[in-house]
DNA sequence: AAATTACTAGACACTGTGTTGTTTATAATG
DNA sequence: CATTATAAACAACACAGTGTCTAGTAATTT
């Protein structure tokens, strides 16, 4: 909520401000496709986006603090495509939700791509983590009365769980059909190893 | 803090290369504690190390080289904690395991939040990943006829969650006991969440 | 139309990079 | 013990990227 309202105000934002910020966001993580963020320069990002290096100085205090903003703006993104959906720990709830993430992420596969790569992987997880402990795991902590510690383990467990199958899936190039990747994230979650040997 | 040498082949290496290398080693392992690995410059890995830069290129071609080769290393303990050992589908044998490697961890606890930390999590993903199939999931793969694509998954999410328990484990100083994290990996593994809803 | 705001071009000192050539110290060998 | 290899140390190098700042121009808002 406190993110949104953040974005809110932004969206009267200048326009040139607008087309300055979408032109390095896409110089950006095309160049992260085609290096690890470590040999991606501001001066490389500034020249691919044809804008003036000291423009980009007054968005961002460098790659990194861009590559924070994008994936926040993609987790805005997942947020809403799940905005009417609940996460429990009953499966036909589940399966949907994830459908609909996967569903997002295969329309943005580049984006996703770099995010979940190298260092990306580490804080989206965290910002997911957040959503989730929001949208879910509060209730069923408070429900079934779990010690903290374990109930903070399961969360960990779940959540890169999924991004690990999520990420090999959109590397591989999306093969599976989203609802085959939902169900059997699902199960595993769920079951664990035992539904499948 | 003993990081544990490099194999028998680079035995008969320098003594003065051992030195020069294991102080490279610390000052860098050190210093990934304090910063993440992009505001670690080879000159700040020198200045600690009190060596010269061009000592560095001579052993290393950057950063990321350094951290891939004490990553290796680390895989190497890992592998010999295990030796004697098999990985199968049974919790009985896995448990044993998993005890060994989370008091390898224990004992090299600064190095492996290293490891563990932004980066690095991928890339010593992986180098597990090789473990593993080499071990285990390649027989328990042709026993049950698992679709290879699913078998994939199925690996992926074992490995990046026990992984992320032990980061979890190890980031708040191994509260648990080995024992008791290596109980919680395999019930999540083989049952899933259903064991603890 | 005027005021405001964003971008540009270019210059600045500065930090870090990667390499080279030379000298010094150490280890291995005969 | 003396010889020879070779690693380490040191200094110097051109070069690339950083972050900041100024003055001028262009776009947008009011």
């Amino acid at each position: 909520m406190h993110i949104r309202e953040f974005v809110m105000t932004r969206e009267k934002e200048d326009r040139r401000i607008k087309i300055t910020k979408r032109a390095i966001k896409e110089s950006f993580v095309e160049l992260m496709q085609e290096h690890p963020i470590s040999k991606v320069s501001v001066k490389m990002i500034c020249e691919r986006a044809d804008i003036n290096r000291s423009t980009f100085y007054s968005h961002y205090s460098d790659q990194y603090d861009l590559l924070r903003q994008v994936q926040k703006e993609v987790v805005e993104g997942i947020k809403d495509a799940i905005a009417d959906r609940r996460f429990t720990v009953e499966t036909e709830e589940t399966i949907p939700i994830l459908v609909r993430i996967l569903e997002y992420a295969r329309e943005n596969t580049g984006l996703f791509k770099v995010l979940l790569s190298e260092e990306g992987d580490t804080s989206l997880q965290e910002e997911v983590m957040l959503i989730a402990q929001d949208k879910t795991f509060d209730e069923v902590r408070v429900r079934d009365r779990l010690d903290r510690r374990l109930a903070m383990y399961l969360e960990l467990f779940s959540i890169t769980g999924c991004i690990s199958i999520i990420k090999k899936w959109i590397d591989d190039g999306t093969p599976d059909e989203p609802k085959m990747v939902a169900e059997l994230i699902t199960k595993l979650l769920f079951q664990g190893l035992s539904a499948y040997y």
